[in-house]
Order: structure tokens, then sequence, then C-alpha cells
DNA sequence: AGGATTCGCTTAATCGGTTAAGCAACGGCA
DNA sequence: TGCCGTTGCTTAACCGATTAAGCGAATCCT
């Protein structure tokens, strides 16, 4: 039928009036514009008939608005990143937004390239998960005054709207529900990073060990390079329980590192609970699967999501306000990876 | 500094020439279209001065190109699906595209109203994973000449570019290896759908069965309706596990149908794999720490992703061609859950 | 009746680029 | 000298919308 798409002219053409008419008309502004009754009708019949779809790129082109979104995150097929994404996608939806999602790889040169890519492409405003040493990045979008919300993870020095989950809460409730189940020596393995999210989980469980209190030993805390996880995890686990105080509890701080842990503990023929017990951040259906089911720090992902798009949609529709951060409780779901404690019998 | 983007119009200003010699230059027409050696130097120095970059969205309108990838999947929170969409944004990106992602869930609704909107944000081109009852609108892009690649899911009888899976051999191979470690009682679990990629992962597993040959008890296949994994998974184990001639190995014909069967046969008590062996389509870290690592068919996703990526990108800048058809080979990771049957001696 | 309003619509500029066509100046050639 | 071709640049149309401004004609008001 119709050889291209249907354009506005198409319609001011068949209706004979002019195309200024047409855009009146179907933004529903016949009132202020005083359209006639019958010619506005007469309009939208005709491109109804035609199956006018306006252009985004031209109405972007004139508005400035692009209505889309970016989503930057680390990875988009580690699960707690991907759920992140479809709620965000979701949300954004239910608002009139397309999202346009990137992955940086925990990588502060690739973050740049892509935020880069995506203000090229006009994207109205940002969802970023934030990568390490990217301060600077966030900080030329605020001096560019190009609005975004920072998503779980933040930057305490810098001025941001953000909505992330309470990590120091939620390792230090972790870190005590081991302790309240008899767990004495209780190790931590994390990123030796200098994100401030990963500071906060690890401060959460050194002040669960002080307050309780354990006399945590040196080697209990690992760090491990997010560049070398699978050797890192192995280095730390070995070392923890070589000690002279071996550890009887093991909390993971990311998904990741919990996922190279467990698969190391099973080739040692660990046994969980019974010689360590397990908790780890992150959510996925492999906690359940285990054979002994994992404990874990169930963020709350969907409001998580659906809050920063609402902060974001905010930020783009209204005026600017002060920056809005907002904290939100995790969940430490209890499974038999850490139920209490059988002291031996010795 | 500058209070706005700067675009082409500041550029000509500055360089005092017209805006057109400044596209000229920028765009490395200067021979064709006799630009001075002088001013083109010129024009590009200021362009780098004031960090010139071009608007997306008026070379799009101009173009009718955005250079844009529709990517359409069920559910981006589904590790297959994340690790595909990884893939996709890599290698659009390497080609100098950039990728939209919809989750269509499984329904051919969403689907439909994804592809408009994304046709209305005038991507170039989709790439498909199509869902149930989508022939309709695949056939509605072939139509109106709309580009677009299915990936691992295709309907044979619509003449469609597709990049896939060989499910029937990939299912086929399965079974076999099944049989070869003496598993006589092979079922199968998979989803109830018209999809013709899993009529193919059926058929591979009958037809593997009655090659060796089998006597297939009726019971051993059960399809499971997509709404209610959960419940239908149940149902299924608890009839193939009470006929009187009760499974010891299991085929399960997708990732979400696994997660959702060994939890059940966790809850169970069955050992795997001396009670029932396990295989399943879909990979995931999942199973390598099931606490018996579990056989599983890998599909090529990177290959898949590229070639798919490959195929499309060829599509948009080269003339039409025939339709180019593709079936990838997966591969059988074994590993203890379907190790060689011990018989039993009675 | 005649100036002021109101009504209903059109004109044209604009967003930021691309690109065909044209124009002036210059050099070469007969 | 006159014609032609080349060189180097500009003009202006175009992509598809939005929207301020303007212009006749009808209507109101006194």
């Amino acid at each position: 039928m119709n050889k291209t798409k249907v354009s506005i002219k198409d319609i001011a053409q068949k209706a004979g009036v002019s195309t200024a008419l047409v855009s009146y008309v179907l933004n529903g502004k016949e009132k202020e514009s005083r359209v006639g009754q019958e010619i506005a009708t007469k309009v939208r019949q005709i491109a109804a008939e035609l199956n006018y779809q306006p252009s985004h790129l031209a109405k972007s082109l004139r508005s400035g608005k692009t209505h889309t979104i970016g989503l930057v995150i680390a990875d988009i097929s580690n699960p707690f990143f991907a759920n992140i994404a479809r709620v965000v996608e979701d949300e954004a939806k239910r608002n009139g937004y397309t999202v346009i999602i990137g992955s940086s790889d925990e990588n502060a040169s690739k973050s740049r390239d892509l935020l880069e890519v995506l203000i090229n492409r006009q994207v109205d405003g940002f969802i970023i998960v934030s990568s390490e040493n990217s301060e600077d990045q966030i900080r030329s979008l605020n001096d560019r005054h190009i609005p975004f919300v920072l998503l779980d993870r933040y930057f305490p020095e810098i001025p941001t709207d953000f909505v992330s989950t309470d990590h120091y809460r939620a390792s230090y409730d972790a870190a005590t529900h081991l302790v309240k189940n008899q767990y004495k020596h209780i190790g931590m393995i994390a990123y030796d990073s200098q994100m401030f999210h990963m500071h906060e989980r690890i401060r959460g469980y050194q002040d669960a060990l002080r307050d309780n209190p354990i006399n945590a030993h040196e080697h209990w805390l690992k760090r491990v390079k997010i560049s070398a996880i699978d050797t890192g995890v192995k280095a730390a686990i070995d070392t923890m329980l070589a000690t002279d105080q071996p550890v009887d509890a093991l909390l993971f701080a990311t998904y990741s590192l919990a996922v190279s842990g467990l698969k190391y503990i099973n080739k040692l023929g660990v046994r969980v609970p019974d010689d360590l017990a397990i908790v780890s951040f992150g959510q996925a259906e492999v906690f359940e699967l285990y054979h002994c089911p994992i404990t874990y720090i169930k963020q709350p992902i969907g409001l998580l999501g659906q809050t920063a798009v609402e902060l974001l949609v905010k930020k783009l529709t209204h005026k600017p306000t002060e920056p809005e951060q907002i904290l939100m409780k995790a969940e430490l779901i209890e499974r038999a990876s850490s139920k209490t404690h059988k002291t031996l019998i010795t």
C-alpha cells in the first residue's frame, strides 16, 4: 500500500489543511489554537485511517527530549544486574521511557565511553550503577547538568541523587546472624575495591564482630581482586581454613564471590554448614539449589529499580530539587547454610 | 563555558564559512566536494576545539538510519537471554550500533507492542527471540520489509534469516548420551508449547529413544505449561516416578524447567544420579554448584549472538539477499549427574 | 456604520544536520 | 577575446515534527 511511513504532511494533504493544523489537533491543542470542530474530527479520522505514527526522531530533534534513559551497569549477564535491568525496563516503559542498557564491565574507561555514546544519543538521563574510579565521570555529569540517579552504589562525598541498599546494615545484620547462631570464627571475602558500598559491607562485618564481641583474626577478612576472582577466592579460603583459628562461617560480599567460593568449597569437600556456615550477598536460584540452601542477603531489587526510575523521571519533568538520597533495607533470607551451629562434643 | 551543545552552525560561524562546507569536511567529503586544503584544516581544528559532537538525532532524521538495533527477548532476567543480550550488545557496539532491549515475557501481545514501540523509535532492524504465536508479527515484519534476524527460535514455514541452535540434534545427542550410560527409562520434561524449537527438542528425544531402541512409556514425556512451571514440573516428576516403569534419567528441555525440577528433586530426597540421572538444556553456574554437577547442553551463545548481529548488519548495509539460515551445534557438557549407571545387583 | 474582537486557519522559522544545484572567479586554450 | 572547464564555496531544499506570529473573515459592540 503505502510506500513510506505516513507523516503529518500526508494527513495535511488528504485533509486539505496545513501541517500546523494537523499538529495542533493531534496534540490536543485544538482549544488553545481554536481549531474548528469539524476539521478536528476529520483530521483525527484521517490520522487513524492512515495509521499515523509520529516520528520520534523529529519530535526529539525539536523538543530536545528523547524519552530515553541510559542504564549503565557492570554486566548484564550478572543476575543481579539483569534483574535490575528488568525492573528498570518495565518501570521506564510504564512512564513512557525507553531504556538503552550498556555494560561497563566494572571498568572506568568503558563506563566513560558508554556515557559519551549515550549522551550523544541524547538520552534524557541516566541510571548508573557506577564502577570503581568513576567519580570524575559522575562529577562531570553533575557539572554538565545531565540528570542521573545512582543505583545501589554511590559516592558519599559527591552530592547526587541515589537509591541504594544500606550495605552497612545488611552486612552487620548478616554477621550478627552468624554470631547469634553460635559461630565464633567468622570470615569475610570481599572485593579489593575502593567502592564505597564495598567498604560499607566490610565495615558492617567488622562492626558486628566488634560489637558482639569477637576478636577478629587478621586472616578472617580477605579482599580479592575483581580481575582474578577464582584464584583469589581459592587462596583466601585456603588461608582462612589453615590458620590457627580456622573460620567456621563465611560471609561473601557478592554473588560472584559466592559462586566462585562455593565451587571451591565443593571441591574441597568441606561440608556446609557443619564445617563452614555460609551467608552471601546477592540472590539467585543458585542459592536455592545448592545441596544446602544458602542464606543470603536479599536486596530490594524491585524497589531499588522502581525508585530510581521514579526519581529520575521526577528530575526530568520537574524543576531540579535537592538531591534525594535513599537507603533501603536488605532482607536476610535464612536458610540451612547458616543454621545454629552444633557445637561439637569433644 | 558553552551554554548549549555545539552544532555545525557554531563551527561554520567561527570559521566564517557555510554549514555545508563544514558538513563536507567533517564527513571526509573534501575531495568530492572540492574543499580547499586550508579551510578544511581550519574547520577540523575548530571542530576539535569546540569538542563538536554531531547530533545523532539530526543525522538519523535526515538519513532514515538510526544505527540502532532492537533486541527482543523473553526476559532479560533469565540467564540465557542475559548472556545473549551481552553478546549482542558487544558485537553491535563493535559495528557501531546501539542496542535497545525489550522483554516480551514469552507473550505475543507484549511482543507486538514492543515491536511497534521500537519501530516507532526507528530502529534499523531487529534481532528477535520470538515467542509463541508471534508468526503473524514475523510475517508482518517481512511484508513491511523491516530487516530482522531470528535468534535461536524460528518458524520453518516462514522464509526468514535465522541463527539457531540445532535443537533436534542437541536433544538427540543428550538422550543418546543417557542411553550410552546405561539408563533405560529416560524421561523428558518440556514446555507445552507450539514453538518449533520445543518440538524439535522433543522430537530429538523421541527419535533417540526409538533408534536405540527403547520403548518409551507414555508417562515419560511431560509437557508443562509455561505459566505454571513449578506446579507442572512437580506433577510431572511425581507421575514419572510413580509409574510401573519409573524413570531413571530425566532430560529438562529448558533452564527454567531444570531449576524448578532440581528444587523439587532436592525436596523429595531423590539422589542424583543414583536414583535419577539429569541432563538439561541451558547453561548456568547453577549447574556447577548443584551438589552433583549437572550435565548440560551448552548452546553456542557467543557465536549465536555474534552471527545474528553480523547477519543483520549485512542486511542493513548491503542489498537484500536470500535469507540465510544457520544452524549451530550445541555441545554436551558431561558432568556427574549423568555418569554411567551403576546397575543395582538384586 | 465602523472599529475592535474573535475565530479559524496558514506561513514560516526552528531543531541539526546532508546534499544537489548553482554561482563567481580563475586559468587554459584556440 | 571569447569560450570552456575547473575550483572553491554558498544557497536552499529536505528529513518530520512544533509553535509563535500573522492574516482575512465573521461577529460583536456601541
